[in-house]
DNA sequence: TTGTATGCGTTATCAA
DNA sequence: TTGATAACGCATACAA
């Protein structure tokens, strides 16, 4: 019998039972840590099992018990991906927590011509995944609607405008801002401008309403032209900074509320170009906690968020639901983390 | 009959069989196109499959053909993935060319305590993948090294010290490196530094070797401490690049050569930090073509890559790898693009 | 405590 | 052109 090494023969559970001498169906149950296996056999089935590299088959595993033990991650249809520096940590994160528990992490984009439902489709249909987990959800989401509806478990990072009947994680973003306005008040500053992001997007949206609901709280004053929408990356936040900086010097904002760090970069860089000093003349502050943050001049003041650690979170989550189908959604919210650098300082520029 | 629309039960080959009064293998034949149906038979099956919405379960049939059709991509061993812009890009392009072929992308991380070869031995031996893409390839890589003893068929972006036998895609940076050198010596400059990163990833040492090299043809003069290593963000950048600013005005390099564009977008902070003005008093140049680039100001000179079409490229060739199992590697070098904007300048600040 | 038999859903081989 | 039948590798109910 000169079969054990020989190469290019998958190591199978017949091939192991024949080695032992064995009967298939026990060396399964050995290899499962059945109860009714003598502790003896056990021991010598796992060891041959190392010893001749035994792997389980996972389709085979995946047919018998009817199980798939995968999560589906749909790739966020944006063109421009550099623009989200978070997906990388977020499947770090999720595919760590995952390969905890054996699960993989089956990744898809959406190719030209059809839609981010369709995938989804294909992929529970073949019976590729049991679950998903979403990202960059929009306040008005067609995944969320129709895995809402389908009954597969999904798990979103980030909600949208009807949060109640699922399972999310989400940043309290609204919070976030609503702190981010009192901090900035706090010091001084009364004319606080607001550069937003895609309002379909939930985290831009949630961020807008949290500054304007403190605006509103805290009797501040919005100035004609200090809320613009639609600001989602370095370059456009420049532009828009520069409209900002037309308003006469009287009226002119004193700090400047950014929905991403990107963003608050764009802004620092038109104030510069336009030869004021940031934190001294203007006050900009960020949100997201990206390392190039603490490199700038003035350092960029934030609120951090964790991609690595959501992604876990959102991980464990998608787990439950996949293996204990809890009657309940799971609905977790996270705060952000005051970050203060040097970028804002009291209106004036006296050091706070 | 009232089997037909009754939920939850997922409908097999076996059940449209019996709904066609046909047997399950001319189904399975009629389904995959055999030549020995009849076309009106097929047409039936086609429709019927359609109408009860017949979805194939994939671990069935990857256990009866023996195949996978899916490529495993293990996540490169870096705490904070911030760092790395591209990765989602690539895993974009890759996903999108695999799922053209209706492959799927497992995407894998390394848990804590293992290492990255534990990991690829896990999805390969279980039949979970069957092939895989590496990226961030070191000069000397543990992985490249693993994958070419076990004969898996597998695609390295990015090549090793010896890349003479598998398959690899990769920037030709030392061209790049020089192309830019060349660029600047054009302009007038002779006092040329550069930040490069870590040492142990190739495309750095590549970038590092394209600046050594032009400068020893151009006859160009490296001055002392002109050559910093181990740059890899934008607040190492500022650290660096501080120290180039010690050197006395007539040894100061004119020019700094920044192996990405982060450590540039260090490296222009801490010239502007300094009281100094970017372009007119020293030029930088990055690599990359991050969209952060064109709203600094001045707005950055740099060399481009487009992540999402090397992800494809990629693809095709793990895809071709895979299905074809051809006998010689393929190798395919990419130029980046120089892309000239206004960071960089004459030396003295006369507009080029 | 172990062996036998059957099934998971699909493909493939062989008859009819 | 179609229908049985037997795999693929594993898990499990039941018999021994």
């Amino acid at each position: 019998m000169s079969e054990l090494q020989s190469r290019n023969v998958p190591v199978t559970i017949a091939r192991l039972a024949r080695h032992l001498g064995l009967s298939a169906g026990t060396v399964s149950r050995a290899l499962n840590n059945y109860p009714d296996i003598a502790e003896k056999t056990r021991k010598r089935v796992q060891k041959a099992a190392l010893e001749l590299g035994y792997r389980p088959s996972s389709s085979a595993r995946r047919l018998a018990r009817g199980i798939i033990e995968t999560v589906g991650f749909v790739l966020p249809t944006t063109r421009n991906q550099h623009s989200d520096p978070f997906l990388a940590e977020i499947l770090n994160g999720l595919a760590s927590e995952l390969s905890l528990h054996d699960w993989d992490l089956l990744v898809a984009s959406v190719p030209k011509g059809q839609n981010e439902i369709d995938v989804i489709n294909r992929l529970a249909g073949s019976g590729k995944v049991s679950g998903f987990v979403i990202a960059r959800t929009r306040r008005e989401d067609d995944r969320v609607n129709y895995l809402r509806k389908s009954g597969l478990p999904f798990v979103a990072q980030g909600r949208t405008d009807t949060p109640d009947d699922y399972s999310w994680l989400d940043i309290d973003n609204e919070q976030a801002f609503m702190d981010a306005v009192s901090y900035l008040r706090d010091l001084g500053h009364a004319k606080i401008a607001f550069l937003g992001g895609d309002p379909t997007l939930n985290f831009a949206w949630q961020r807008r309403n949290g500054y304007l609901r403190a605006m509103a709280d805290q009797n501040g004053h919005i100035g004609v032209g200090y809320l613009i929408d639609g600001v989602t990356d370095e370059l456009s936040a420049f532009h828009a900074t520069r409209r900002l900086l037309t308003i006469t010097e009287q009226d002119r904002p004193t700090a400047i509320l950014c929905v991403t760090d990107a963003v608050a970069i764009g802004a620092m860089q038109a104030i510069t170009h336009a030869g004021l000093t940031v934190s001294r003349d203007i006050s900009i502050m960020g949100f997201d906690g990206l390392p190039i943050g603490e490199a700038v001049q003035p350092a960029l003041t934030t609120l951090h968020q964790d991609s690595y650690e959501i992604g876990r979170e959102v991980g464990r989550m998608i787990l439950d639901l996949c293996t204990n189908s809890p009657s309940a959604p799971t609905q977790t919210l996270w705060q952000a983390k005051l970050t203060p650098r040097a970028s804002v300082n009291r209106p004036g520029g006296n050091p706070a």
